[in-house]
RNA sequence: CGGGGCGUAGCUCAGCCUGGCUAGAGCGCUACGUUCGGGACGUAGAGGUCGCACGUUCGAAUCGUGUCGCCCCGACCA
């Protein structure tokens, strides 16, 4: 391919917006351009290296078992309806009709596929003899982001391999559940991006295990427990928090218990702000509604409750925060006052053993614009019941060997999760067994963000001049660069060089721009092709220049031989990254 | 959905507060010349309904109202 016969739209400027190093690096290379908010066009760089990571992801799906199909990015709603899913999804679920000859017909633009791969499987799967069964695609998500932010990373259009299994038995889903994990360790892997798998929820899509794989980055919008030690790892919002002894301590002096005016100060920062002190000092009570009956439940003030551990310590379904009538009726008081001290209607109090080592803490006064300082668990209230409600903190143990936890922001780029029979139970995705008798398809789901694998390479691998592609994912992987386009011989030997190189398989680019040197290379250190081949003066003794993007030095090859060592190196670093990676452990 | 910011050339931005002749700069683009190993220089050009609508005014990029779009923080959410 020559440079001047496709669209590589590369700026000196960082275009209005982009704050991240993977948006403005994709956008300055040329990959990719903006539509609307959440919404990009990929150019042709850009595709090339979507086309590359989706077919990795395609290989190691095939290479898994696992059958490629196609399914619509269209659906009726009524499919969403049958698993209340319409309501599940509400405002990120975009909708629209199609109207025919005066007939509407509600549509969904499918922002995942498990309705209509299941509603197709049990249209043709009715035996247990056609199962297991492992079917994928790679399509097109449309889900609405109340707010589309850091390019491709977070849009309402995106890429995604989608995978649903279809079981007997669980044994066999769990033999899948493995297979599936092993693949996508394998995908990132041959990717060369960063990766971490860890344990998750699996939130409103359902099912009971569940892991999340996570690229390490400062910008990623989820929070990962990680534990150095013993190599414990988890969503933040799954992560067990280790047992430990909390006890006041031994010389802690209990103050008498005050009540002080705190007018406007409902939430926790602005009670700090106003008695000047730390959110660790306060214990935040929230009033909840499980099973209709109001339940506190107290954390402190830095820390978060997580409802799903509120949930399974309790016992029940569902819970949510109560009302702002219920809470007025609970606790005496308006939103933002309430303490477990003295609550006007007797409920049951629920807390994280956090508390029991704090001393002379603050909480609500349970009458509007107050506050009670000097609060001591057990002395001025008791707690029903003890137990893991809330989300994992720096300070916290490992649930597995006690050490501290360490906590890292992450990428999410896949998901895979246990099913059940959710959705087969809802559409009806049934079989029969040997024995004749009619029984519920078990399935599992194995999701990979493919334009997140992108982004989040970028993210994790660039320096100050651009991209630092490995070459798994690199747009075209050598970039050949006549120093001086008008020079004949010069073209002649970069137009062999690239065909050569097309002939073994290795994809190659001609810069064959009349631009000024300096130009080129910015261009070509900015897009990141791993390996850029400099034809210059050298020429002139039979050899051209071999840089790889990430070493600081030029190597000379013979002009004969750079064509055939080259595709031997790539064909190498294709399988195994093993340069990049090299690089990267010497501090690149 | 709450809070904040911004819409002027393909890109980055100045001008707006304090309304006034023909709306500017840098980059990019076109032509010619000089250059040619890390984003060259000169000369001459092309390129704008100042987001849109309504209003105030003799006169609006500039003031007011509305609206649309984009970005950031938060809430929410895969």
């Amino acid at each position: 391919m020559k440079w001047s016969q496709t669209l590589i739209p590369t700026m000196k400027e960082t275009p209005n917006g982009a704050e991240i190093p993977s948006h403005i690096f994709m956008l300055r290379a040329g990959m990719i351009s903006q539509v609307m908010a959440g919404a990009y066009a990929y150019l042709p760089l850009g595709w090339r290296s979507l086309q590359k990571a989706i077919n990795i992801v395609r290989d190691e799906m095939n290479k898994s078992g696992a059958v490629e199909l196609f399914m619509t990015a269209l659906a009726p709603q009524s499919l969403y309806e049958q698993t209340n899913r319409v309501e599940a999804f509400g405002n990120v679920l975009i909708k629209s009709t199609l109207v025919r000859g005066g007939a509407k017909t509600p549509v969904v633009f499918c922002p995942t596929h498990e309705e209509e791969i299941t509603s197709i499987v049990s249209q043709y799967v009715s035996s247990y003899r056609q199962l297991p069964l492992v079917l994928y695609q790679i399509q097109t998500k449309f889900r609405n982001e109340e707010r589309p932010k850091f390019g491709v990373l977070r849009t309402s259009e995106f890429t995604m391999k989608d995978a649903y299994s279809f079981h007997t038995d669980l044994e066999s889903l769990n033999a899948t559940y493995r297979k599936m994990y092993d693949a996508y360790c394998k995908i990132f892997t041959r990717c060369g991006v960063p990766y971490l798998p860890v344990e998750a929820e699996s939130g409103p899509i359902g099912g009971d295990a569940s892991h999340e794989f996570m690229i390490p980055s400062e910008n990623g919008e989820d929070d990962v427990v990680y534990c150095p030690e013993c190599h414990y790892a988890a969503n933040v919002e799954k992560a067990e928090i280790g047992e430990k002894e909390y006890a006041r301590p031994a010389d802690a002096v209990l103050k008498d218990v005050a009540e002080l005016a705190t007018p406007g100060a409902h939430t926790i920062d602005q009670v700090c702000a106003f008695l000047k002190a730390k959110p660790k000092k306060v214990v935040k009570t929230l009033i909840y509604c499980v099973d209709d009956a109001p339940v506190a439940v107290l954390v402190r003030g830095d820390c978060d409750v997580n409802e799903n551990k509120l949930k399974r310590l309790l016992g029940v379904a569902k819970v949510e925060l109560a009302d702002e009538k219920t809470i007025e009726r609970v606790t005496g008081a308006p939103v933002g006052f309430a303490g477990p001290v003295g609550l006007k209607e007797k409920v049951k109090i629920v807390a994280d053993p956090t508390i029991k080592e704090m001393v002379n803490f603050i909480v609500g006064a349970n009458k509007a614009e107050a506050h009670l300082v000097n609060v001591n668990v057990d002395r001025d209230f008791t707690v029903d019941l003890y137990g893991d409600v809330r989300n994992a903190i720096l300070g916290d143990l490992c649930p597995r060997c006690g050490k501290p936890i360490t906590m890292k922001n992450a990428i999410e780029v896949g998901h895979v999760f246990k099913l059940g029979t959710k959705y087969s139970e809802a559409l009806n995705a049934k079989y029969l067994d040997e024995n004749g008798a009619l029984q519920t398809i078990i399935m599992g789901c194995y999701g990979i963000g493919v334009s997140r694998i992108i982004a989040g390479c970028a993210e994790t691998s660039h320096d100050d001049s651009g991209i630092i592609w490995p070459v798994a994912l690199a747009p075209y992987e050598v970039c050949v660069c006549p120093v001086k386009a008008t020079d004949e011989a010069a073209m002649a030997a970069a137009e062999k060089i690239v065909a050569d190189l097309e002939a073994a398989g290795v994809d190659a680019i001609l810069d064959d721009r009349d631009e000024r040197p300096g130009v080129k290379f910015k261009d070509a250190d900015l897009v990141g092709f791993p390996v850029r081949v400099t034809i210059g003066k050298s020429l002139a003794d039979g050899n051209v220049e071999v840089k790889w993007r990430w070493d600081s030095e030029a190597t000379l090859v013979a002009v004969d031989e750079v064509a055939k060592t080259l595709a031997a190196q790539l064909e190498d670093e294709r399988k195994t990254n093993a340069r990049f990676y090299a690089a990267k452990k010497n501090g690149k």
